[in-house]
RNA sequence: UCCCCAGUAGCUCAGUUGGCAGAGCAGAUGGCUGUUAACCAUCUUGUCCGCGGUUCGAGUCCGUGCUGGGGAGCCA
């Protein structure tokens, strides 16, 4: 007999006369003639109740299934005459498949998210973070679908990149060589010799790839991991995580906010729809506000905001933050929670930042002091949005790669798209652990992704 | 990289002025019960993060290292 997941049949409209389940134990509880046994197969949050009967020939090693032990199960799907649950499994067969010895760590109670992140490989069979993981893959299913109902093509934008010109922070090389015995050539490192024959890192962006192909396709979107080898010691920062990069041709800034917003809203609304059960897990335990805070980002119209709107409302706000602002600097985590969670209470989009601390390729503005810049800012996770519309007049970015001192020669083909039917377009990149911990509540960005990657911490 | 906090039983944590190492949960055993993280009784469990120092005596004080966490910067 085929084996129905738990999700299904705890859904069923009828009882069933014979079912096949299979399983982990969450807990046991032995009554005088029989024993309930919570059986999770992960496909739900929820477990299914078996009854098994003492009369059952392995009744007496079903009374020692511990927490975490395999099991098959069949037998009559009936409705439960206690009141916790509609549905229950009154066994016909108990099948041992695997005993969970008493070191298995999972207890039958609330562990702290420090100590499951030790046990990263057994931390996807608790509640919370089944929960976390189905989100997860419901929210990546989400993204396509958006995308793909708006005629975007998904590109698959290279891992390993001999580009230096992504310019989105530091950097994990890639080579073959020899680490104990590098060539050198006048006193250096010789890359010649190396896989690629030139220097090698692993993607910080999939922005310029994006950009080609928006050049050639019209609406495109990345969505793969991305690496950033900084130092961070942060919440909202691990060294590998999941980068959603839409590109859109013909598309000016206001375009690119007007995606931004409506993507967020259409992905918050789908989890709020799609995961109900999981989602009501993380407002009971996690964060009480939740379904105010999610109703309110798929809701509300985002604030929009110019950076030197901003910079005012900050000067004026009395507030004593620990960094001054003033038109030129960039704003301070400090400055956009303030602004997201107590001026306007909501997401709230920044643009037309100073030229001088913003990239190169980013559209300068007629006033020559702004360029095309746009953060998407919400309360608790801060900066879940950065992009802009990118400068495709040619001399304007030579001039900006001169003034930055790139070397042009490097950026040839990225130039190209320039020289040959340059046409405006935008793009952002959205952090999509951000967008999950804005939409779970969780708080550190390593308990939304499997096995999560920051400095000196790699063992899974 | 900088600032702050923590590290004690399998887990969560208490440990007073420096003076015999503790509780709850988990586990084991027995009991009770259509139970809901069941309940009741009994029992087991220690490199007090490592190294060095002060002291008659250190889980406790000092130095140092490691690990974890929070914040900053950088960003998504």
């Amino acid at each position: 007999m085929k084996r129905t997941k738990i999700v299904n049949l705890l859904q069923s409209k009828t009882p069933i006369d014979h079912v096949l389940i299979k399983g982990w134990v969450r807990t046991r509880r032995d009554s005088k003639s029989f024993s309930f046994i919570e059986v999770n197969d992960g496909s739900c949050l929820k477990n299914i109740q078996i009854i098994s009967d003492n009369t059952l020939e392995n009744y007496k090693n079903i009374t020692s299934l511990s927490t975490g032990s395999a099991v098959s199960v069949s037998g009559k799907l009936a409705e439960s005459q206690g009141s916790g649950q509609k549905w229950e499994l009154i066994a016909e067969t108990v099948e041992i498949l695997s005993v969970a010895p008493e070191t298995y760590p999972l207890q039958k109670k609330r562990h702290t998210d420090e100590f499951l992140r030790t046990i990263a490989h057994l931390r996807p069979r608790t509640n919370k973070y089944g929960a976390t993981f189905r989100i997860r893959s419901e929210l990546s299913y989400a993204i396509h679908k958006f995308f793909r109902d708006k005629g975007f093509k998904y590109i698959h934008s290279p891992v390993i990149t001999g580009s230096d010109c992504e310019g989105a922070g530091e950097m994990f090389r890639v080579t073959t060589l020899a680490l104990d015995n590098l060539p050198f050539k006048d006193g250096k490192t010789d890359f010649a010799e190396d896989f690629f024959g030139k220097e090698v890192n692993l993607t910080v962006s999939g922005q310029l790839s994006a950009e080609m192909f928006a050049l050639a396709l019209g609406d495109v979107y990345t969505f793969g991991p991305t690496f950033r080898a900084e130092d961070s010691h942060t919440s909202r920062h691990v060294a590998e995580f999941w980068m959603v990069e839409p590109e859109m041709a013909f598309c000016d800034l206001k375009g690119n906010m007007n995606l931004a917003e409506e993507m967020i809203k259409f992905l918050t609304g789908f989890v709020l729809e799609e995961c109900k059960e999981d989602i009501e897990l993380f407002a009971k335990y996690v964060d009480k506000k939740l379904i105010k805070t999610l109703d309110n980002v798929a809701t509300s119209d985002f604030k929009r905001l110019p950076y030197t709107s901003a910079v005012e409302i900050l000067k004026k706000s009395g507030k004593k933050f620990e960094y001054d602002i003033e038109f030129g600097k960039d704003l301070q985590t400090e400055h956009e929670r303030y602004l997201t969670e107590q001026h306007f209470k909501k997401p709230l989009i920044v643009y037309d930042y100073p030229t001088t601390i913003k990239p190169f390729y980013m559209r300068l503005n007629d006033d020559h002091q702004t360029v095309a810049a746009m953060d998407v800012l919400v309360p608790r996770i801060g900066e879940i949005i950065g992009g802009s519309q990118r400068e495709e007049r040619l001399e304007v970015l030579e001039n900006r790669m001169d003034e930055m001192d790139l070397p042009k020669e490097n950026y040839w083909w990225y130039l190209d798209s320039r020289r040959f039917g340059s046409v405006e377009h935008s793009g952002f990149g959205l952090g999509f652990e951000r967008l999950l911990m804005l939409i779970t509540g969780i708080s550190n960005i390593r308990d939304v992704i499997p096995f999560p990657r920051t400095p000196s911490s790699i063992e899974f």
